[in-house]
RNA sequence: GCCGGCAUGGUGGAAUGGCAGACACGGCAGACUCAAAAUCUGCUGUCCGCAAGGAUGUGUGGGUUCAAGUCCCACUGCCGGCACCA
């Protein structure tokens, strides 16, 4: 049999739903609320590279989703567009001179051709791509809305610094200590940055995760980076001075055993707290732990360093004189910046104390622990809960009590407070690049900063002779005079234009929004369309943006909603993350390894719908897959035989009984299958059933039709083509899904297993309305069943109706 | 270290507590063919056996149950995330 003409076929369809526009889709009110879906995908960076395997499984899940809702009387959105800011756009500029504008417009008409090419259906209506600057207006409106919250703010606290990419990078782009993106390790570095206030969401950023059908890894992922925890905050008082020390703490149980105290070289007290015999070597620690990078300050420092300051702090719940010692292991950016140090009961502590020979005094005992055991100084770290001991009054009470009593007591002397801390830090959200969205504020010498009027947006980016960054914490906008110098808003006088641009992932955390309503002049979306379609019923993507676009994405549309803006507090109602595929190898895909695999190789050689089913047909959509071409074969061959199908005489004669039988439960399984998305158990399913027309000569409309309807949205090309075949002209896009009848679904006649005590003995043939009784007797009757049953005590018969019967002997 | 996830034939995988291995790849045998390709049919977890048949089998060890891949407890291995967050 020759191959069918897929290539032609294919090429044939997709120009077709493009001229029929076929999957624009309106806010028409005859649709309730619950025929509505809005699927997304997490768009895409249209890099160079094109199409990647990731891309085609993860629009391949949706596309198959949307196509069978459609066909289910649904009205679907299902928007494309790209996420176009970033680097390598722009390192692409400095190499060759190219405009950022001019590769990205080149990378995107080649996406979305590769992505028709795929068959895949989107409204390209809604298209748009995050640097058009209808687009980035309201980017830059959002942020206006921010920064009148107060959610964005100028800071010069020293940052994360890429010094390959000379960018400040946020937390969440710094893995390992390394830049996310080109793996340099990252230093820090004291510039000005805006930063958005995303903590003050922290609690419902946290909450609300219990509201969302995500998976658990994901949310926990979440949950993890807020790092929420309770405690309580101290004040210490510096002996000799008016300043106080504040310190977080979750164990205020361990105050008596606060030996010392440490702060964080970036501490702002640290230049008064140094005396005049101490103040040559905290200045160099200082200075070095400047320039120590992330990863120098963790990986490598599981021996401490520290210095001590001269000074002394007075312990507050028993007035003793405590050292007061700076280290690079307390961080400046979490609690305050500064610790009580408790080395008999926190391991760094102890290690610490260890080595600069501070004193180790234990004050909690693990409960039931026998006196002897409790005398002299600690020989280990105990970091568990127990009972206080060397706790003055509170001797005895067990952490959790003493915990609420101490911070009670605290409270009350106004010394300490119940606290809570998050491991979230604020988003910085500066970047000092060229290609990105510019920031709409300008900074007045009278007026200070003063935001853009909305009436000004968008704020475009200038054209550039260079796009090379200064590495001075300068973008290279700050070098066009003409655009930088303007005017102020407020008072008229002169003034300098922000030079920051935004980071990559503001124009992703709120497209999904965009969508809705995507040439609107007058508001970033309008009301009724956010209405009509939000929020997200499914989002598709990589689990890689749990905690960067996930989070800001959620940070900003609970920014939205509280202005009335929108209509739900979450986003994204159910999200999936397909799992990954792999290289042949079982490694991650990637050019340096040289293990990609480029889908359009598979298009030309196998097409499009082979490419879609073989890539469902892998296994679950959520597991992680190597690509291995072997399975390529039974799928092609599926569809061969699908497509050889076409060629039978169809008749309307009634169908065999059995095939009918199996065309339902085929129907029910391909339905139930594709509506949950567990579309490898669907496609067998329809292995199954194709082999069975297969071996008729000719094929009953009743048993042929369905098939090709439910081949639609696995196989889109094929199914319009046999569609087309049988006489129909519209497009098997709107077409009906098959409808399956319970009843046929279900054999007249069942076989039914026979166990002995679990054994599998024998089966026979009943009827379905067979009683218990009955199933007994005929159990009984098994040849091979009487055997093990002759001549033994049977205890106990199992008779589950239609499945089995178990008998349960002795002897 | 902490938090997730996963573990089934030679391979990808399937299985509301009820016949483990559907479907597919690969392999073996056969049909068609001058021959090959393509296609079609049958067999294909492992061990013992000529066979009938039997035993055994879902990472390991226990448990619950008439019955466990599935539920419970303990562990091992692999993958992912976080990691001096006080």
């Amino acid at each position: 049999m020759a191959k069918y003409p897929f290539t032609d076929i294919e090429k044939k369809w997709q120009a077709r739903w493009d001229a029929d526009r076929a999957w624009r889709v309106t806010e028409d009110p005859a649709y309730p609320k619950d025929k509505r879906a809005y699927v997304l995908d997490m768009f895409p960076y249209p890099s160079g590279a094109g199409l990647h395997a990731g891309h085609v499984e993860n629009y391949t899940i949706t596309d198959m989703y949307c196509r069978y809702l459609r066909m289910n009387g649904y009205n679907v959105l299902h928007p494309m567009g790209f996420d176009a800011f970033g680097l390598p756009a722009e390192n692409y500029a400095i190499k060759t001179g190219t405009h950022p504008a001019v590769t990205t417009k080149v990378n995107v008409d080649h996406f979305r051709e590769q992505i028709k090419s795929m068959g895949f259906l989107y409204d390209w209506d809604r298209e748009f791509s995050t640097t058009d600057d209808e687009y980035y207006a309201w980017t830059q409106w959002i942020f206006l809305q921010l920064y009148k919250r107060g959610l964005a703010y100028e800071s010069d606290m020293p940052i994360n610094w890429c010094p390959s990419c000379k960018t400040g990078l946020a937390n969440e782009e710094v893995v390992n200590g390394e830049c996310d993106r080109c793996h340099t390790p990252v230093t820090r570095k004291r510039i000005r940055q805006w930063v958005l206030r995303i903590t003050a969401y922290a609690d419902r950023l946290l909450s609300d995760l219990d509201k969302v059908n995500w998976p658990e890894p994901v949310k926990a992922m979440q949950r993890n980076w807020i790092g929420r925890s309770e405690g309580a905050q101290v004040v210490f008082a510096v002996d000799g001075m008016s300043e106080r020390l504040e310190v977080f703490t979750t164990r205020p149980d361990t105050l008596f055993g606060a030996t010392y105290m440490v702060l964080a070289p970036e501490h702002a007290l640290v230049s008064r707290l140094a005396t005049p015999a101490q103040k040559a070597a905290v200045d160099q620690y200082v200075a070095a732990a400047a320039m120590k990078s992330d990863l120098e300050r963790t990986e490598l420092s599981k021996d401490k360093t520290g210095v001590f300051t001269g000074s002394y702090a007075v312990n507050p719940v028993n007035g003793r004189k405590i050292p007061i010692w700076i280290s690079d292991y307390v961080l400046a950016s979490y609690g305050t910046g500064a610790i009580m140090a408790v080395p008999a009961h926190d391991e760094r502590d102890w290690a610490f104390a260890k080595k600069f020979g501070l004193p180790i005094v234990r004050v909690v005992a693990p409960s039931g622990a026998d006196a002897d055991s409790l005398r002299g100084e600690p020989v280990e770290c105990h970091s568990e809960e127990g009972v206080a001991v060397n706790s003055g009054d509170w001797d005895g009470m067990p952490t959790a009590e003493f915990k609420k009593a101490i911070t009670a007591w605290l409270e009350g002397k106004g010394l300490g407070k119940l606290a809570v801390n998050y491991k979230l830090r604020d988003w910085l959200f500066s970047r000092q690049r060229y290609w990105g969205e510019p920031m709409p504020l300008v900074h007045c010498e009278r007026c200070g900063v003063v935001p853009l009027p909305e009436s000004e947006l968008p704020l475009r980016l200038p054209e550039v002779d260079s796009y090379e960054p200064s590495g001075t914490g300068e973008s290279p906008l700050a070098t066009i005079e003409s655009w930088v110098n303007t005017t102020c808003p407020v008072c008229g006088g002169p003034a300098r234009r922000e030079t920051n641009t935004m980071p990559q992932w503001a124009g992703s955390c709120w497209y999904y929004l965009r969508f809705l309503d995507p040439r609107n002049k007058t508001a970033f979306a309008g009301k009724a369309a956010v209405d009509y379609w939000m929020p997200v019923d499914l989002y598709v993507g990589g689990v890689e943006h749990a905690v960067l676009h996930l989070l800001y994405a959620r940070f900003w549309h609970k920014v939205l909603f509280d202005l009335g803006l929108v209509n739900t507090d979450e986003p994204f109602l159910r999200l999936v993350n397909q799992g990954q595929i792999l290289g042949t190898d079982g490694q991650r895909m990637s050019k340096s390894r040289g293990n990609t695999v480029n889908p359009d190789d598979y298009v030309a050689e196998v097409g499009a719908d082979a490419l879609r089913v073989f890539i469902m047909f892998m296994g679950p959509i959520e597991a992680e897959k190597p690509w291995s071409t072997a399975g390529l074969t039974g799928v092609s061959r599926f569809l061969e035989r699908c497509w050889a199908l076409g060629d039978k005489p169809v008749t309307d004669a009634a169908p065999d009984q059995g095939l009918l039988r199996l065309c339902h439960k085929t129907v029910r399984k391909v339905s139930e299958d594709t509506g949950s998305m567990n579309y490898n158990t669907a496609i067998s399913q329809m292995m199954v059933y194709s082999a069975e027309l297969a071996k008729l000569d000719a094929l009953p409309r009743e048993l042929y039709d369905p098939l090709v309807l439910m081949l639609a949205p696995y196989a889109p090309h094929l199914a319009e083509e046999l569609w087309e075949k049988l006489g129909h002209a519209d497009s098997i896009v709107e077409a009906a899904w098959p409808r399956w009848d319970p009843a046929l679904c279900e054999d007249d006649e069942l076989t039914v297993v026979v166990q002995v005590n679990g054994k599998l003995r024998g089966d026979f043939k009943a009827g379905k309305d067979a009683g218990k009784d009955e199933l007994e007797r005929l159990a009984r009757a098994v040849p091979k069943v009487a055997e093990h049953l002759a001549g033994k005590d049977v205890a106990k018969v199992i008779v589950v109706p239609g499945k089995l019967v178990n008998f349960v002997v002795k002897g």
